[in-house]
DNA sequence: CTCCGGCCCTGCGCGC
DNA sequence: TGCGCGCAGGGCCGGA
């Protein structure tokens, strides 16, 4: 279940299984999900065997359960696929399970943290924590040092983003999705804030102004909240909470996944525009071409390198409508 | 530095 | 019924 608002309803599940919890003998049932960890099972097997859990942590997609008393954490990233279910001894091994940890919780109680991903592009790793200048001094993995503060990090700056943004010469939705820039934003969400900010996906970076930005970023915290508040997006049982249990913001989904239905903010001013879905980085992009038009074409290298600005726009302004890329 | 494609995997639905 | 293909929520790496 692999973007923010899914992690963070992991996250929480775990935190009341996890912190102060006490971990037991790993199991490991398919080696590739600890493709990451240096020393592969036996390493982390035996750091872990004994040792005292902390809160679980998470930025954008990435969390970690750090060891107390030592500056290290077991880093869990859910991949496309990956899930944590929190089960009783006992209960039947899940299909793709592939890794076991038992713990006993900080009441006492016996439970096993259960890494199930079918497709195996996430995995469990240990690793060091240091603290992160960028983020008032809080603890950061290593392996996730290059992570972007997310949207809902209470440090989190729109303004600064844009100075990133601004300076790019890409496309907005390759720039959302780079997890150094912003993080925790994926291909749902990303066309989720697109379409909320009325923005075009391909749109140059370079053309962001910074009342763009602020109002692309505020719609990614808006949509991020709302999905939190409902558990998250699952479109079948393979994204759930530690739990089980799907959550419901596919049903408040506005493009993603949407092809051919109505725009909903069209439909609320009585005009009927189908969600489009055109392709994208071997994946796919979700927009209505009513509220999200094609952008202009790109202005020429020409015009960048001498610096025009908004002085062009009035003369670009009747150029093709509908140029691709 | 930035970018882009390829790759890491499994399983499902679809068309033939 | 079977098979090949395309597609799926991510991220890392190397080469340009």
């Amino acid at each position: 279940m692999p973007e923010l608002p899914e992690a963070e309803v992991v996250r929480r599940g775990l935190a009341r299984w996890a912190t102060d919890a006490v971990a037991g003998a790993l199991q490991v049932h398919d080696p590739r999900s600890l493709r990451r960890s240096p020393g592969g099972a036996e390493a982390l097997r035996a750091r872990l065997e004994g040792a005292r859990l902390a809160e679980p942590a998470r930025r954008g997609k990435f969390l970690w359960l750090p060891l107390a008393d030592a500056d290290e954490a077991v880093v869990v990233h859910l991949g496309m696929s990956g899930q944590i279910l929190v089960d009783e001894p006992g209960a039947p091994d899940q299909r793709h399970l592939r890794l076991r940890l038992p713990v006993i919780a900080a009441d006492g109680a016996a439970r096993e943290l259960r890494f199930v991903d079918q497709r195996i592009f996430g995995g469990w790793w240990l690793d060091a924590l240091h603290p992160d200048d960028a983020a008032g001094g809080e603890p950061i993995p290593a392996t996730a040092a290059h992570i972007a503060l997310d949207p809902l990090h209470p440090l989190f700056d729109a303004d600064a983003v844009h100075a990133r943004l601004a300076r790019r010469r890409s496309t907005l939705k390759r720039a959302l999705l780079d997890q150094s820039l912003v993080s925790g934003i994926g291909n749902i969400y990303a066309d989720e804030a697109l379409w909320g900010a009325r923005l075009h996906p391909e749109r140059p970076t370079e053309r962001m102004r910074r009342a763009d930005t602020r109002r692309l970023m505020a719609a990614v915290q808006d949509v991020m909240r709302r999905a939190l508040a409902v558990g998250g997006t699952s479109f079948d049982a393979l994204y759930v909470n530690v739990d089980g249990r799907s959550g419901y913001f596919a049903r408040s989904l506005d493009a993603y996944g949407r092809t051919g239905r109505p725009c909903r903010r069209c439909a609320e001013e009585a005009v009927e525009s189908l969600i489009v879905r055109e392709p994208f980085m071997n994946r796919a992009s979700h927009r209505c071409p009513r509220c999200q038009p094609t952008p202009r074409r790109r202005r020429a290298a020409s015009a960048v390198a001498a610096g025009a600005g908004t002085v062009l726009t009035s003369g670009l302004r009747s150029e093709g409508s509908h140029p691709r890329t």
